[in-house]
DNA sequence: TCAATCATTGACCAATTGGATAATAAACTA
DNA sequence: TAGTTTATTATCCAATTGGTCAATGATTGA
C-alpha cells in the first residue's frame, strides 16, 4: 500500500528527471518541474526540502530505471556469460539509450562534484555496477584481470553514453553495442553477441 | 604583435574556464568570471556579446590547451606507434588530467546539447581527434578495424575523463593510463608503454 | 459529524543575474 | 596637442527564481 505522499514524490522525481533531459541543469527550475508534473511550484517544496533534494531524488530515479532494465535481463541469465550480457545489454536498452536520457544523466554527472549527496549516490551506483560485473566476470577471466576488466567495461559504457549525449542520433545504439562487443572480445575472448540483432544474416 | 584586445579576450576565456572548473555551469556567473580575471563584470560583456559566447570561447580555450599538450608530444614522434602514444598520452598530461579540469570539461559537455555553437565546436574537436587517431592507426591495424578502433580509443578516453570527474583523486592517472594500455594492447597487440613511468622495475 | 491532518495553491519576497547605458579614463593618431 | 577611438567601471533595470507563508480545499478517522 503506497501512501499518497509516496506516489506524489515518485511523480515529482520522475518529472524532475524529465526536465533535466529536456533542459539540462541550467534550465532546470522548480517551476518547470512542477509544470512537468502538472502541479504548482509550491507542491515541489512541500515534498522536498529544497531544489538540491529534488535532483538528488531525480538521480536515484534515473538509476532505478537503469537497474530495472538490468534486473529484468538478469532474471533470464543462466550462466556467468549471460549475466555479463545482461548487465551490458541493460545499459543500452532501447528506451533508455536515448539522447535525451543520456543528456539528463550527463547533467547529473556534471553536478556531482558540487553536491556531496549526489557524489554519495554516484559512489553507491558505481559500487553496485562494479560488484555486478566482478561477480559475472569471476569465471570468465583470470582472477588478476577481473578488477581492471570490470572498470574498463563501466568506463567504456560511460564513454558511450557521453558520446550519445554529444552526438544524439548521429551516434547509434548499434555502434555502441558493437563497441562493447569488440571490447569484451578483445579483452576476454568471449563473443557475447551484443550486436547480433543488427546482423544481416548468420555468417 | 597581439592586440591588447586579443590579450584581454584570452585572459577572460581562461578565467571563464577556471570558473567552470571550480563552480560548474550552475555557479558560472559573469561576475565570477570577471572577478577571476581581476576585472569588472562590464568588461566581460565588452569583449563578448553575451554569456553564451563567453563559454563557447572557454570551450575553445580548454581544447586549445589539450591540443598544445598533444602537439608537443607529436613533435617528438617518429613512427605511427609513437604518434599513437603521443595522442593518448597527451590526453592524460599531468597538469591536465586533474579533477578540476575534467570537471570543467564535463560541465561544457553537459551544455553541448543546449547550445548549437557548443555543439559545432564539439563536432570539430571530435573530428580532429578522430582524424589524428585514424592517421596514426593506418599502419598499425587492419584497414577495416581502423574506424572502430579510433572510436573506441576516444570513447575510452572520454570515459576515463568522466570517471576522473566523478571520483577525483580516488581515481588516479595511473589507473587511467593502465586502462588505455590494456585497451590498445587487447585491440591492436601493441605495447605502447603508457603506464611505464609507474612500473617498479622491468620484469 | 466534526475536528484534525494532509494536499495544494497563489501571492509574496529577497537575492541573484544577465545585460544595457552613460560616464570616465587611457591610448592612440594625425 | 586636439580629437578620436578604445578600455573600463559604476550604476541601473527587468526578469528569473528559490523559498516562505497563509489561506483553502480535501481526506481521514474517531
Amino acid at each position: 500500500m503506497k501512501s499518497l505522499s509516496e506516489i506524489r514524490r515518485a511523480e515529482l522525481r520522475r518529472a524532475a528527471f524529465a526536465v533535466l533531459q529536456q533542459q539540462g541543469m541550467a534550465g532546470a527550475t522548480l517551476e518547470k518541474v512542477a509544470a512537468q508534473a502538472g502541479a504548482s511550484k509550491g507542491i515541489v517544496l512541500h515534498y522536498f526540502r529544497n531544489k538540491q533534494e529534488v535532483f538528488e531524488h531525480a538521480m536515484r530515479e534515473a538509476n532505478a530505471q537503469l537497474m530495472e532494465s538490468i534486473v529484468l535481463r538478469m532474471r533470464q541469465a543462466r550462466s556467468p556469460q549471460e549475466r555479463l550480457f545482461a548487465i551490458i545489454d541493460g545499459n543500452f536498452a532501447e528506451h533508455f539509450f536515448q539522447p535525451s536520457v543520456c543528456q539528463g544523466w550527463l547533467s547529473l554527472c556534471a553536478a556531482v562534484p558540487h553536491d556531496k549527496t549526489l557524489a554519495r549516490i554516484q559512489r553507491v551506483i558505481h559500487a553496485r555496477m562494479r560488484s555486478n560485473l566482478v561477480s559475472a566476470l569471476k569465471d570468465l577471466v583470470a582472477a588478476k584481470d577481473i578488477e581492471a576488466t570490470a572498470l574498463g567495461i563501466t568506463t567504456l559504457i560511460d564513454g558511450l553514453w557521453l558520446r550519445r549525449s554529444l552526438q544524439g542520433e548521429r551516434f547509434t545504439r548499434r555502434e555502441a553495442l558493437e563497441q562493447m562487443e569488440d571490447y569484451v572480445r578483445a579483452r576476454t575472448g568471449l563473443a557475447l553477441g551484443l550486436a547480433d540483432a543488427f546482423r544481416q544474416a548468420s555468417p
